[in-house]
DNA sequence: ATGAAAGCGCTAACAA
DNA sequence: TTGTTAGCGCTTTCAT
């Protein structure tokens, strides 16, 4: 192979030649060290060195099958959610030698399985996916290429796949309970699109089956910011204000939030508000937001050492469930009735 | 090379045996289709469907030198500006069939040298690097092996690399020229650590060149919602309430806004705020931020593109500048003084 | 402990 | 148009 520039990389065979020695025992010290005499070792690493010899990824990946990457696939960078677990993904991979291809979905299961076989045909070792719920071709892709792959962001311990994450109907239900708790009963909940989105079945599923009294009324927003701002105004034109607004990720309770005091609402006088995932702003935003704690960044570092270690040896990991807890703060206030 | 699991890979042979051609001739399918006869080029095909064959891209790359990836250096993951320019990049690369590797720095110019590196050592094609200051041992990385790489985010048409970016000073004038127009002239400006961070220096060299008889007084922040948020505090407590706040990205921006709601300040009306970057949020916050709205996507899309045409073409680019423009929404009022 | 040599899967001359 | 064959840079037996 030739640099785009004209001269040739140094290779295996340069080095050998130059240290005086055979393309073996420069493999040798660059694979087994402990398989050569510390003087020749010293001397080839020497020339190594000096020849600033990097070995050829691809002809290391041909030989050995390993190509030290793999590919993550997720709905969208736009939202901190996933910003937030790639980056401690990343980091967590880079610490065990692997890269992170990074390809999104746009939360169309289309999109997802031609990105993975995309991922996988240029060598992917391994994949991170969100949710459990794919394209029959993404999961006859994985069965038939037995592509070591985790499913994040849910955990389920019956899946055909690792999952590591939260119990997403558990997430919601903490919600709702500490709504509950505070005496909020006429709530509305606010989601986003959940054709596509196991995650946030998840998390209806689990608000359904809470019982207890609460009467709930569904709000689907579109996605983003912008969805939760224009929820609020569904919510205000459509009957009677309810006394709190669960909204199934920050993101949307963000929008909710600005979009009730843009209309004149008071956070939590007049409404209490919450939402799911703890993003950044959530803590610092007025009133501050409560929610419930998704562990995100310790996913991306348990998907992380998980994956490593199936690709790397074979260890195919259990399913992992990470805890989400409440964090109470200051957008949900004690329901007072009949003012 | 053996699967994971055991039984080998289809391989060029494979298919060459089955479809009774040569090697050559199932090469020639793959790369240039047109140099084979239809009959046969059918023929080859429908056996490569079959068998599921897919090139490896190791022995790919080995042959041709082309590995189809490039590396993006970005300082975090954790800030929406970098994450939906990121967004736009991959898609547009996708495009092109390249894919994306991330990798982040923590504006680190050590870590984002070392990154660059690996990037580099496991094959990419191509580097997008974050502003045009950057360490030694990186630049003559760049230097040495010609790797087509673009700046971005950081317009320099003099920089020896190609730059795809925005006037960073340009983009805070613009910014203190409406606090100036808006008859603002005490005016406190928040930036982020600006020690590794070219483009936060050039948009305080652009505020320091404004004159116009304006009255600065500086507040570093630390990175994040959170520096913002302090920040307020600050501001508060040092002295006068400056007639305006200008803060050099979105992100601060908003916790300044959060700081100062928390604290009972009313924005617009006891102090305008401004921000640098147009998130999302900043169009939907209560009151929606003024601010310059940087355009991170297009920017996604021409590096891209740029990159593209460098990587296959050894068409080095131009540098490229992009238009900011004023988004003057309601965090900003008119200056009225001594009340 | 070291070396020689046989591939890995593919591309690209060169021949036919 | 198609086939033959020589590598690409490395790992890995198998000898020595």
């Amino acid at each position: 192979m030739t640099d785009q520039n004209g001269k040739k990389r140094v290779n295996l065979r340069d080095v050998a030649k130059a240290a005086d020695v055979s393309v073996a025992t420069v493999s040798r010290v660059l694979n087994s060290p402990g398989a050569v005499t510390e003087k020749t070792r010293n001397r080839v690493q020497e020339v190594i060195d000096q020849l600033n010899f990097v070995p050829s990824a691809a002809a290391r990946a041909i030989n050995s099958g390993r190509t030290r990457f793999v590919g993550a696939l997720v709905p969208t960078l736009d939202n901190a959610i996933f910003a937030r677990f790639l980056a401690a993904l990343e980091r967590a991979l880079a610490a065990r030698q692997l890269s992170l291809v990074v390809a999104t979905t746009s939360s169309d299961q289309a999109i997802e399985a031609e990105k993975a076989k995309g991922l996988l045909d240029i060598g992917a070792e391994g994949l991170i996916l969100s949710g459990i719920t794919h394209s029959a071709e993404l999961e006859a892709l994985i069965e038939h290429t037995r592509v070591p792959t985790i499913a994040t962001s849910y955990f389920d311990g019956t899946c055909n796949l690792p999952t590591i994450g939260y119990d997403n109907a558990a997430a919601a239900q903490i919600a709702l309970g500490h709504l509950h708790d505070l005496g909020h009963r006429r709530i509305a909940v606010v989601h986003g699109p959940a054709q596509n989105n196991d995650r946030t079945q998840d998390r209806i599923r689990g608000l359904n089956a809470f019982g207890q009294g609460t009467e709930l009324s569904w709000f689907q927003a579109s996605i983003g910011l912008q969805g939760g701002v224009d929820a609020a105004r569904s919510i205000l034109s459509g009957g009677p204000m309810p006394e709190a607004i669960l909204c199934l990720s920050d993101v949307l309770a963000m929008g909710l939030l600005f979009g009730l005091q843009g209309q004149g609402i008071d956070v939590p006088e007049d409404v209490s508000l919450m939402g799911i995932d703890d993003l950044p702003w959530s803590a610092v935003s007025v009133p501050p937001l409560s929610t419930v704690h998704l562990p995100v960044q310790r996913m991306g570092e348990q998907a992380a050492s998980a994956l490593a270690d199936w690709v790397e040896h074979q260890n195919r990991p259990e399913s992992a469930l990470l805890h989400a807890h409440l964090v109470a703060r200051s957008s949900t206030l004690k329901c007072v009735r009949g003012e």
